[in-house]
DNA sequence: AAATCATCTTGACGGCGTCAAGATAGCGAG
DNA sequence: CTCGCTATCTTGACGCCGTCAAGATGATTT
């Protein structure tokens, strides 16, 4: 397949499918060396295709890197519709199993995950990308006003008005924060000194406590529920 | 300074506070050009030497980024402790003027701010950056602690012990989380569909409810508060 | 005054992303 | 059926990067 003899390079001149290609060894890539052993010929070498074949299907090193993105995205909406499917199911809380599938989503791929948040150049304007954003992000809103008990949200098509979400916006953005800044705390290994070698462990002993306290936090009614003894 | 002749050069030929030049000549890429566009051999040439010269001073890249990193977390440390001596004067929220403080350093100079969470390789083990790491942390745990109404740890020296802040870490971790999470979010732009060109403007609206609502949520005294009428 | 040692320069290496120019092949129009 | 068109891919080059080995320089110690 990646031949170098003259007879299969005629013969696989035209790739054919070049795009798919360098996007399946681009994941490839970000999983065995992450984001920082991330290049643009590496991933040609592993396509089997010259540094310079890549730039007729991306631009450049930003238009593969938004692919990837828009594709990690998509996978992060899909782990935690499947995740709010299996707690529906198991009775549990809905926006705990949300939280969690996001962590783990991020872990799993740690190279993946930052690409999807732009640690190196993506074009956010990019129309894919910004539908694969738009719906995690509806994910997120829709869970989040029925773990208040709110009806769901009418999203025409494009982004949800502003002023539509505005009223749960905090809560949203708490939710979104969090999960998002344990994701990133725990890969960047910001907390690898609290978890001591063990990552897992450490995970199983607080992760659990932490998104009940964050599902908790957000279904609370209104205002500060604290002044109860204090 | 940075003078280029025979003679100039002859006289500067040990620049003699390189270290420092190149610190601050960094700091300045950062702010410039962000941790995407930072390279050596651009500090380098701000500080008026060739670009092995550093190597002596830093050892390499990631000995740079290192000690940039533990002046960031030094500063964000400053900014925090600052926070609470001004909320602790006004009598507001201290748990809330912390994540204020977090987030605005972040966004003050991003670059700096991804320097310290290791987007692009430092070491971790390095001692001083340790050491910084541990002193932030041990600002959160105390105000988390504040927050909840207990006295503050003991913190002997070192890292506190595990088991000491165990039963706080949740909510240590939630709030660390939080304001990580939304700081980074903000910074690599993912936040600004919606805040549709304005981040100011986004911030004013949302940012102070966002933040009392965690410090709220962290000050809710026990267990989980919902079941409430689900 | 001589020797030692930290500091800095020079020149080179391989690897990177990108570009211009040319080779190749599939495909539609005649 | 063939001719030309166009998308696709290669080649070779450019400037930039981080790092290293070898040598120059100057401060410090002996």
């Amino acid at each position: 397949m990646a031949e170098a003899t003259p007879r299969a390079m005629r013969e696989h001149y035209h790739h054919g499918a070049l795009r798919q290609a360098m996007i399946a060894a681009a994941e490839e890539v970000l999983a065995e060396r992450g984001l920082g052993g991330f290049t643009l010929r590496e991933c040609a070498r592993r396509a089997g295709v010259s540094p310079a074949a890549p730039a007729h299907h991306f631009g450049n090193l930003t238009g593969l890197l938004t692919a990837i993105a828009t594709l990690g995205f998509d996978d992060l909406s899909t782990a935690m519709d499947a995740a709010v499917a299996a707690a529906q199911e198991a009775g549990t809380s809905r926006l705990a199993a949300i939280a969690r599938a996001y962590v783990e989503t991020a872990l799993a791929n740690p190279g993946r995950f930052r690409v999807v948040f732009g640690q190196r150049g993506i074009d956010r304007e990019d129309p894919a990308f910004r539908a694969a954003s738009t719906r995690a992000f509806a994910i997120l809103v829709r869970e989040v006003r029925f773990g208040r008990g709110l009806p769901p949200l009418q999203l025409p098509d494009g982004k949800p008005s502003a002023d539509a979400l505005d009223p749960e916006l905090p809560e949203v953005l708490l939710a979104w924060s969090a999960v998002h800044g344990f994701s990133t705390l725990l890969i960047d290994g910001a907390l690898d000194f609290l978890a001591e070698g063990n990552r897992q462990a450490f995970l199983d002993r607080h992760a659990a406590r932490l998104f009940g306290l964050l599902a908790s936090a957000l279904s609370v009614e209104d205002g500060p529920v604290s002044a109860r003894e204090a």
